[in-house]
DNA sequence: CGAATTTGACCCGCGC
DNA sequence: GCGCGGGTCAAATTCG
């Protein structure tokens, strides 16, 4: 058995069970304050994951305001507009990933270390960088993009950093994906078997990978993974 | 050694 | 028609 639940190898602890396993007598004290604990973080997640859900909405509304504002009012081409539109930019200070449409083109915002210079946005599918460009209005290269994954995928994109923040990539996908999206795919089976099939539709993976990467990156939530998963193996060893 | 990336050259649309 | 700028091509280079 090989698997992992966001990046934690779910067989380290000897007494992982769902919250679906019938109550046992023997079972440990601790344990059910565990499972109390893993209750309480889920609602905790569906809390959270609402709220983001209705944020990211709202963005959206706003964004594609904004964008037709920018449209009405100004003749410059559209792919001129990404990185001097500073509003677009002050709004994604705040966020990890936002995505904007418009005529299937969709505009993705990512946050990076600005120290990373890599132009790297992992959203699932295989890509081919077939070249790089500095334009006129950002001294920051623009790289290009085909999908590698499908042959006959016509789908393109262009990232380059935001010429307000360079820590700050934005994204241009340039038509729809005529295959899935495998990463994605692999992620999703391989969450759903964690879970409930009452919680199937609400799961979004891109969050959850988001939330999974911020957890990682909490030194207290490792320290005290790392305490409750030794404390468990001393605990089986002893047995 | 094949795949992926880099990078200069070229193409094309647009404004003047 | 010319120049400019964005987008693409393809040979050279790098990487695993």
């Amino acid at each position: 058995m090989d698997e992992t639940f966001l990046g934690i190898d779910l067989n380290v602890s000897p007494y992982y069970k769902t919250d679906d396993t019938p109550m046992n007598d023997d079972m440990p004290e601790e344990l059910n304050q565990m499972r109390l604990k893993n209750k309480k973080l889920r609602e905790m997640i569906t809390v959270v994951l609402e709220n983001s859900n209705s944020l990211q909405n709202h963005v959206n509304k706003l964004m594609q305001e904004h964008d037709l504002v920018a449209s009405n009012t100004n003749k410059r081409k559209f792919s001129e507009c990404d990185d001097r539109n500073s509003f677009e930019s002050r709004k994604s200070l705040h966020q990890e990933s936002l995505k904007s449409r418009n005529d299937g083109v969709t505009k993705v915002y990512r946050r990076t270390d600005p120290s990373d210079k890599s132009m790297i946005i992992k959203d699932g599918y295989q890509w081919r960088k077939y070249g790089q460009k500095v334009t006129r209005d950002n001294p920051c290269p623009r790289a290009y993009y085909k999908c590698s994954f499908a042959p006959s995928c016509p789908v393109k994109k262009k990232v380059q950093r935001s010429v307000d923040d360079e820590g700050l990539l934005v994204a241009i996908y340039d038509g729809e994906h005529n295959h899935e999206n495998v990463e994605s795919e692999h992620k999703l089976a391989s969450y759903e078997r964690f879970k409930s099939p009452k919680e199937v539709g609400s799961f979004d993976a891109i969050f959850v990978e988001q939330m999974a990467n911020s957890l990682r990156k909490n030194s207290d939530f490792i320290e005290e993974l790392a305490v409750a998963i030794s404390s468990k193996i001393l605990q089986h060893d002893v047995f």
